[in-house]
DNA sequence: CAGGATCCTGTGTGATACTG
DNA sequence: CAGTATCACACAGGATCCTG
């Protein structure tokens, strides 16, 4: 009962930066929320059809830590049907370019990735 | 036995390429393990002396993923007490900016996720 | 539509002890 | 020095059912 939401870390006060920045996004979901949400807001429902494989527990869970970071805004329009909508805050532009290099080095880097992989299982 | 190290997923076909060098470092210890070697080549121990809270277990366990994946190299010298020296790989340094970008982000965004926690908390 | 509440499982991680 | 082996556990993540 309101224990808090521990899905990250409590803590922003460690040494390696780099790890904070992984413990706010590090997780399964979340970046690919965050690369969805960069084309624009979102809605609830959109979302889900859009990220491939994440359940409603889990896209929930990871808009709640990417809210409570300050990373994603959550709005309310009083419909009925409900509708929410998701967007991200000024705070992930400048994240928007590093993220993208590092997306980018994925698929460029990828096939020496796999090979390295490869050889490596072969000689173990 | 023989079962192969899963502690990164396997797959490298993933549809969003963030999520697949989040796969590669994105577990506790992996990039700070890349931010120690960046600095120069390290041995094991110095490694496990430098990242402050790690265990032997997981600095053998990253190390191994690192290696697999071509992100870092294992150099044995057979002397005796035994010598082993790691070192990152051409590859790391084409994501070293990017992973300094979201070093740099992560010290000067740090109050302001604070701040965005402590908001979020006291609303709920 | 947009979740919340439960239950359950895999695995990532840590503590400890042992070895070439 | 540089690991390996084993146990033990917390927790992220999935499945399912329920609600305003």
């Amino acid at each position: 009962m309101s224990q808090r939401n521990t899905a990250v870390t409590d803590q922003f006060t460690d040494d390696c930066p780099l790890r904070e920045v992984l413990a706010l996004i590090g997780d399964k979901w979340s970046a690919q929320v965050l690369v969805e949400l960069g084309e624009g807001p979102r809605r609830f429902t959109q979302l889900e059809r859009a990220i491939e494989g994440i359940s409603r527990r889990m896209l929930t869970v990871s808009l709640r830590n990417l809210e409570r970071n300050g990373l994603v805004t959550r709005t309310v329009y009083p419909d009925s049907p409900p509708s929410v909508e998701y967007a991200t805050t000024a705070l992930v532009e400048e994240i928007r370019e590093p993220l993208e290099a590092l997306s980018a080095w994925a698929r460029h880097a990828g096939p020496a990735i796999l090979e390295a992989r490869r050889a490596y299982d072969d000689r173990c």
